[in-house]
RNA sequence: GGCUCCGUCGUCUAGCGGUUUAGGACGCCGCCCUCUCAAGGCGGAGGUCGAGGGUUCGAAUCCCUUCGGAGCUACCA
C-alpha cells in the first residue's frame, strides 16, 4: 500500500468519542491550513478502535463538526482516496502485516507477563526504587523455541518492541520545537499488539502514517514524549521518519488544561452558542500561530495562504473567550443580511414565537442580572410552522433586522432577546426598571413627550420612513424645550419596552403604523392612565 | 522519582545581539461621535521580557544556575 508521496501529506486523526474538542479543532485547523498553504493533501482518519464509544453516530458528530468549521479534507470518510480505508478498524490487516515484518526482523518479541504481574512490579518499583523504569524485559530473554511453544499452547501474550541495545540518543526534527533528543536507555519495550490482537495507539499511528505516506505529523504537544517511541518503530520498520510538529496545549483561564469545568470545550457548543465558523477558525488559528504579530482578523484565504509551521509558538495558550466573542462580533458585522438570517434561524424563531400569538401589553419585572439560565423549552412544531410561514410572507423584513443588530451582537443568539420587541405586534412588554427610570422620572415630562411623538407618528401626512419620522420627532425638541434624550427615550421605552434597544426609528419604520401607535397607547394607558 | 518541554503587559502575541524609550490585538480607563446600547475614531494605564549570575562595547534575544508551570512515564488514545 505504498503511497507515492509527492508533496505534503498531513492527517488529522480524531477519536469519535462524542464531540470535537477545541484542542482537536485547532490541530485540525493547523493540519488543514498547512496542507492548503503547501498545496499538499489533508487527510481525515478516524481512530475508531475504541468499540465502546466509536459509534456510527459519534463518527457523524466529528464529521459534522469538521463540515461546520468548513475544513474540507482531500482524503477520508465520504470522499475516499487511494490511501484508504480511513477508519482504523478497517486497517487491522495493515497492523498485522507490520507486526509480521517486525517479527521477521527480530524487532518484536512475545511477552507473557500478565497485567497483574506488571502492575505489581510497577507498584513495588515506585515504592522501593523511587520510580518505575519501564518493563524489565523478562520475556525478551526467553528462548525463541520456548516462546513459540507457549504461543502454540494458547498462552495469552502481547507483542513488544525490542528496543535495540546500545542505540544512541533518539533524535528527530520537530518543526516547532527544533532538534529533539531523548536517551534511548529510558525507552520502554513498549507493547505493540495487545493480547487480544489489537494494535496499541503508538503502533497503529506509525503504521497508518507510514502506509498513508504522511510527510508531516502535526499533533498535540501531549504526544511529544511518545514521539521517540514512535521513531523507534519507524526505524524497526525501516521507514523514513516524517517531520513532526507538536502544538502546545490549550489551557483554561486558570492555567490548567482545558476541560469541562471551564465550560464549553467543544466546537459544537460554540456553534450552539451562536459563534461563526469563520470566527472560530480565525481565533483558533491565532492560538499558537501568528501571521506577522499585527494582523488579528484574517480570512481563511489569508490563513491558508500564509500558514507556516515555523511561526507556531511553543508556549501553551490560554483560551480567552472574551477575545473570541469580540472576534465573533467582527465577523457578524461583516457577514451580510442574508447569511445572517440563514444562520440566525433558531434564535429568530424563538424571538418570533415569544410574540406569537401577540400577548397583552404589561409592565414586567426587570430580570435579575444573575439570572439562573434555564434551558429554554424547544419550540413546538406549531411554532416552527408559524415562524416558517411568517418568514415566507416577509423575507425582506427579516433581512432588514440585520442592520439593527449587526454591530451590537457578539453572538448570533443575542438576536433573540435584542429583537424580541420587533415581534410584539401591537403590544409592548414594559421593562419595570426602564419605566421607572424614563417614564416615571420626576420632572422628565415623559408623558408630554410621548403624546407629542405619538402625534407625529399618527400624522398620515408624514411618510412612514425612518428619516422623515426621525426628523419630525426631533423637530419637537425646540418648541417643547426638551433635550432630545428626554424627548426620545420615552418613545423608545413605549415602543421597545426598554431604555436600551436597537436604533429607534429604523425599528419603527419596519413595523406598521397602527401597531406602533397601539404600543404607545398601551404604554400611556398602563403607565399614566391616559389615552 | 525518571524523561521532555515551556516561561515577553491580566489574556493572545511580535521580537531571532544594536533600527526597542519592548510593537500589535482583546480586555480595562478616558475623550469624541450620539435619541439608548453598541459600533467607529482618538488617547491612556498596564510587561524591564520568571529570578540570579555570566559572555559582549551592547541581551528579551547567547551560556550557566535557579524557581515556577506543563506533558509523558498504561495491554488509553
Amino acid at each position: 500500500m505504498a503511497q507515492p508521496t509527492s508533496g505534503v501529506r498531513v492527517r488529522f486523526a480524531p477519536s469519535p468519542t462524542g464531540r470535537l474538542h477545541i484542542g482537536g479543532a485547532r490541530t485540525a485547523i493547523y493540519n488543514w491550513a498547512f496542507a492548503r498553504a503547501t498545496g499538499g493533501t489533508f487527510i481525515l482518519l478516524i481512530e475508531d478502535t475504541d468499540p465502546e464509544r466509536s459509534t456510527e453516530e459519534n463518527v457523524q458528530v466529528i464529521l459534522n463538526a469538521m463540515k461546520w468549521l468548513e475544513l474540507d479534507w482531500d482524503e477520508g470518510p465520504e470522499v475516499g482516496g487511494e490511501a484508504g480505508p480511513y477508519f482504523q478498524m478497517q486497517r487491522m490487516g495493515t497492523y498485522a502485516d507490520a507486526l509480521e515484518q517486525l517479527k521477521a526482523a527480530g524487532a518484536a518479541y512475545p511477552c507473557f507477563c500478565t497485567k497483574e504481574e506488571l502492575d505489581q512490579k510497577r507498584a513495588l518499583a515506585e515504592k522501593t526504587e523511587g520510580g518505575y523504569a519501564g518493563y524489565d524485559r523478562t520475556c525478551r530473554a526467553l528462548d525463541e523455541k520456548e516462546a513459540q511453544s507457549r504461543i502454540d499452547a494458547g498462552e495469552p501474550h502481547v507483542w513488544r518492541l525490542a528496543v535495540p541495545e546500545n542505540h544512541g540518543p533518539i533524535e528527530f526534527e520537530d518543526a516547532v520545537y527544533g532538534h529533539m533528543s531523548f536517551p534511548a536507555e529510558v525507552m520502554d519495550d513498549m507493547i505493540l499488539v495487545r493480547s487480544d490482537g489489537s494494535p496499541t495507539y503508538n503502533f497503529a499511528v506509525v503504521c497508518d502514517d507510514v502506509n498513508m505516506g504522511i510527510t508531516h505529523v502535526i499533533r498535540g504537544d501531549d504526544h511529544l514524549s511518545n514521539t521517540p517511541k514512535q521513531v523507534l518503530i519507524y526505524e524497526a520498520l525501516g521507514k523514513p521518519v516524517p517531520t513532526f510538529a507538536h502544538l502546545s496545549m490549550i489551557l483554561g483561564p486558570d492555567g490548567k488544561k482545558l476541560s469541562k469545568r471551564h465550560g464549553a470545550t467543544s466546537v459544537e457548543e460554540y456553534r450552539d452558542r451562536g459563534f461563526l465558523p469563520d470566527a472560530m477558525v480565525n481565533f483558533l488559528a491565532l492560538l499558537g500561530w501568528s501571521l506577522d504579530g499585527e494582523t488579528t482578523i484574517m480570512s481563511r484565504d489569508v490563513i491558508c495562504g500564509n500558514f507556516s509551521l515555523d511561526r507556531v509558538t511553543k508556549k501553551d495558550a490560554v483560551f480567552d473567550e472574551t477575545k473570541l466573542s469580540w472576534m465573533n462580533g467582527q465577523y457578524i458585522q461583516k457577514m451580510g443580511a442574508s447569511e445572517w438570517v440563514r444562520k440566525s434561524w433558531p434564535w429568530l424563531a424563538r424571538a418570533f414565537s415569544e410574540g406569537y400569538p401577540y400577548m397583552h401589553s404589561a409592565i414586567i419585572p426587570t430580570p435579575e442580572p444573575d439570572e439562573p439560565s434555564t434551558e429554554p423549552e424547544p419550540l413546538t412544531e406549531e411554532q416552527w410552522a408559524a415562524f416558517d410561514d411568517d418568514y415566507a410572507a416577509h423575507p425582506a423584513f427579516y433581512e432588514a433586522l440585520y442592520p439593527l443588530v449587526a454591530e451590537r451582537e457578539t453572538s448570533l443568539t443575542e438576536c433573540e432577546s435584542k429583537l424580541a420587541y420587533m415581534f410584539w405586534g401591537p403590544c409592548v412588554w414594559l421593562d419595570e426598571k426602564s419605566v421607572n427610570k424614563i417614564l416615571r422620572k420626576e420632572g422628565a415630562r415623559a408623558e408630554e413627550a410621548l403624546h407629542a411623538c405619538r402625534a407625529v407618528l399618527a400624522d398620515e401626512g408624514n411618510a412612514w420612513e425612518c428619516a422623515v419620522l426621525e426628523q419630525k420627532c426631533k423637530d419637537l425638541a425646540e418648541p417643547l424645550d426638551m433635550k432630545l434624550r428626554n424627548l426620545l427615550q420615552p418613545l423608545r421605552v413605549a415602543f421597545s419596552g426598554n431604555m436600551v434597544s436597537p436604533p429607534l426609528f429604523e425599528s419603527i419604520e419596519l413595523l406598521e403604523r397602527k401597531d406602533v401607535l397601539a404600543r404607545i397607547d398601551a404604554c400611556l394607558d398602563i403607565v399614566f392612565g391616559s389615552k
